[in-house]
DNA sequence: GATTTCCACAATTCATGTATTCTGTATACA
DNA sequence: TGTATACAGAATACATGAATTGTGGAAATC
């Protein structure tokens, strides 16, 4: 029917896996920072708490290393991974290059992305939920992702996004998502549609490395406050 | 002594870890292809032969899965993941962008590839050792992905290595390993020795979409032969 | 008083038993 | 003859018990 076979049935996911419910369960906690950097977690506290066995919470704490979620500390458990501030900067090089080629694929075919992703990021920049301002975003980054054809892609971009999360919830402040963002989103919006791909790329790539300072800036200042504190956050 | 603090001692990495070992061993099998694309692995049987119980393989297949070495087949045990022309240009893109800004980063610093790699690279493609042939071409690449200082991207890219790996024993030809690819890789370390960035990620980008065209071409002329006939390869 | 050694405890990793789930075949029926 | 259904077998995923490994503190010695 359509030029390329999509009729592949979108993949059913309805496993009752435990290590797969297991591991969004803490991804997620890490992610948003209910399970704080630097906390100690034991797999029996975790298979108590989610009412499982300690065997999927061993493979699931073994994926999240992989992945640099936590660290081993033997003897402890596991310790959550600290916020560092290099990683998030090699985090988002990596990033970087890769929304560049995500672009630069989408533009080869001018696809089109939907126009109310962007408005409704503006909408959202406007507002004070950082959380939809969070989520605007990365529906924005997933539709290029999705467009460029390369599962690949997008999997390993799921990957930072979470690492980037964290940060970002660090940081807690809404200036990182000033709406001029939006209007880079337009820039790098229009450019794939109109088949540019070099403008594309160069266009995602500054966009990316301009986040990258601010959310790096932002990050170190309050990592370095926390060193001379010894409270957290506070609410 | 040296310009950077280099005495952070080698991490130690004595883990008489089972769940590694077994890891690295079947990762190994599949790579080089004594595992072969399609074939059943079951878990007891692993087990039985690496002398371990089920519980190590059983996690080190569900890392494998992650990764895409491995794919399920209920009831049938897992499957070693058949080659695919289509994943394995999807890894190349992703290859590509990477290498494009591990070059970048090396060449911000003027790193220095040592020529030793070269020649030792040219001399491996004048003889008819294939396995000495990609040892080189890995070696190269891995200078520099070492030299970019960003470890994410050479974590990334060992994975795509055995990917590639796997695709390149398939197709067994010389051909593929040209003795011109060590010109493009001298002009890529010159580039970065001199500190031209874009020039070195411009090279080092068409080098990889030259090899991902060249190998994907063999490869298919490989699988497609496989469809047609019974018997695998012949000597 | 500082340093080293030893020991108890904490936590993980590995092994095995059990239940569940999926395939493939045989059989019944239209 | 073709299709649907039920059942047997196979293989995994999960739970729990056992053993190993590493930490942190206490005691002993210099």
């Amino acid at each position: 029917m359509s030029l390329t076979m999509n009729s592949q049935l979108i993949k059913i996911e309805s496993s009752p896996d435990l290590v797969d419910q297991v591991y969004r369960s803490l991804l997620d906690a890490i992610s948003d920072g209910s399970l704080a950097p630097g906390v100690r977690i034991m797999q029996e506290d975790i298979a108590e708490q989610l009412a499982v066995s300690r065997q999927p919470v061993l493979q699931v704490l073994r994926l999240l290393k992989k992945d640099g979620f936590v660290m081993d500390a033997p003897g402890r458990g596991v310790l959550v991974a600290p916020l560092d501030v290099t990683w998030l900067v090699q985090i988002y090089q990596v990033r970087s290059a890769l929304d560049g080629l995500a672009a630069r694929l989408a533009a080869r075919t001018h696809f089109r992305i939907d126009p109310l992703l962007i408005s409704r990021g503006r909408a959202a920049a406007r507002g004070s939920e950082v959380k939809l301002m969070m989520a605007a975003d990365a529906e924005f980054h997933a539709a290029i992702y999705a467009a460029s054809g390369n599962p690949l892609i997008a999997q390993t971009a799921r990957l930072h996004w979470h690492h980037i999360r964290r940060a970002m919830g660090a940081v807690l402040q809404v200036s990182t998502m000033r709406e001029s963002i939006w209007d880079e989103h337009e820039a790098i919006a229009q450019a794939i549609g109109r088949g540019d791909q070099d403008a594309a790329e160069t266009l995602i790539r500054q966009h990316d490395e301009d986040a990258s300072y601010n959310l790096a800036k932002l990050l170190s200042n309050v990592l370095r406050a926390k060193t001379f504190t010894t409270q957290g956050d506070k609410p």
